[in-house]
DNA sequence: TAAATTACCATACAAATGTATGGTATTTAT
DNA sequence: ATAAATACCATACATTTGTATGGTAATTTA
């Protein structure tokens, strides 16, 4: 039973994703502060206190810019579905997202994946069924066995990857 | 015509890449100066003034752990070519390296990046020819008009990408 | 051989940083 | 209606952090 964030401390947990994803290096307790207009770094500080309490966030002590994220299944962020795959023969890729779902963390969502909806159910021995929703990483490399989407041109397939 | 960095300047430069790509965040000269067992951050103070003055990092003066990273031509790497890939139709990925050649940076050689020697030269009024070396970056969404290579099983290809 | 670079040390200091503590006013639960 | 949580403020303080300065010894370059 997750405690819900309040719009403040949502505002600043998205900053704070906003830094650590985009920029790359956590905000200290005054950059923070200073960006949403705060006189005080205390302010901040306790903010961070009851977003830490409510399990989003993570706080190395003693360290500057110790602000990790615990986005397990505590985030959701809409996500564009950006067509159908098949699982056999090419299916179309679709100019603009068909449909928009909740998708929960970041954390399994990163920057560059995307969603497609599968069809066809040739790949039901791998438990992924029609109409499911299938997330397009691109950031791994596939590793023999597993199940990867190719992207060509304006059509995609869903298949096993095999270097032989 | 780039200054080497010393040994030991290319260690610290190691930790440092090290902790900003892997860790997320750069070190403090504390940190840096605890790894190597200096009593001293002066020690690393002046250590990271040559990194910079060589030209490897950046140093964002006034900031906590404000430490980038410069690597533009200044930083090879051994890669392995993987295979070759045909600018039109499909050709092996070969399960061993076909070849190894020295590549500048990091930056532009993201983690999963992966090397494929071109055959054919159907893309040569995109400058690629015969022999060329592709540099592929599934981290990357294709846009439109974008040359990719598409993946798919133990075959390769290279094309301008369109979505419809 | 003289000068520069490298590789460490130490001390000192201002600013940044995290944290503790206490206060006030408003909103939300019980 | 009372307690708890929220959303700010302020002051204070010990560390951390970056940086400046100066020193020594070994190595490299000119």
């Amino acid at each position: 039973m997750r405690k819900d964030l309040t719009k403040i401390q949502k505002d600043i947990l998205d900053f704070l994703i906003d830094q650590i994803k985009g920029k790359g290096i956590p905000p200290t307790l005054a950059e923070v502060a200073n960006h949403f207009g705060y006189r005080n770094r205390a302010t901040v500080q306790q903010h961070l206190g009851a977003i830490e309490k409510k399990g989003f966030i993570r706080k190395n002590p003693k360290l500057s810019r110790g602000i990790e994220l615990t986005l397990e299944d505590k985030f959701f962020v809409p996500k564009p579905v950006l067509g159908e795959v098949a699982a056999g023969n090419p299916l179309t890729i679709y100019p603009d997202a068909i449909d928009t779902i909740e998708l929960p963390t970041i954390a399994r969502m990163p920057k560059d994946s995307f969603l497609l909806r599968v069809k066809g159910d040739s790949l039901k021995d791998a438990y992924i069924f029609n109409g499911d929703i299938v997330i397009v990483n691109p950031n791994l490399e596939p590793k023999n066995g597993q199940i990867v989407a190719a992207i060509l041109d304006d059509a995609a397939v869903v298949k096993r990857f095999y270097k032989k």
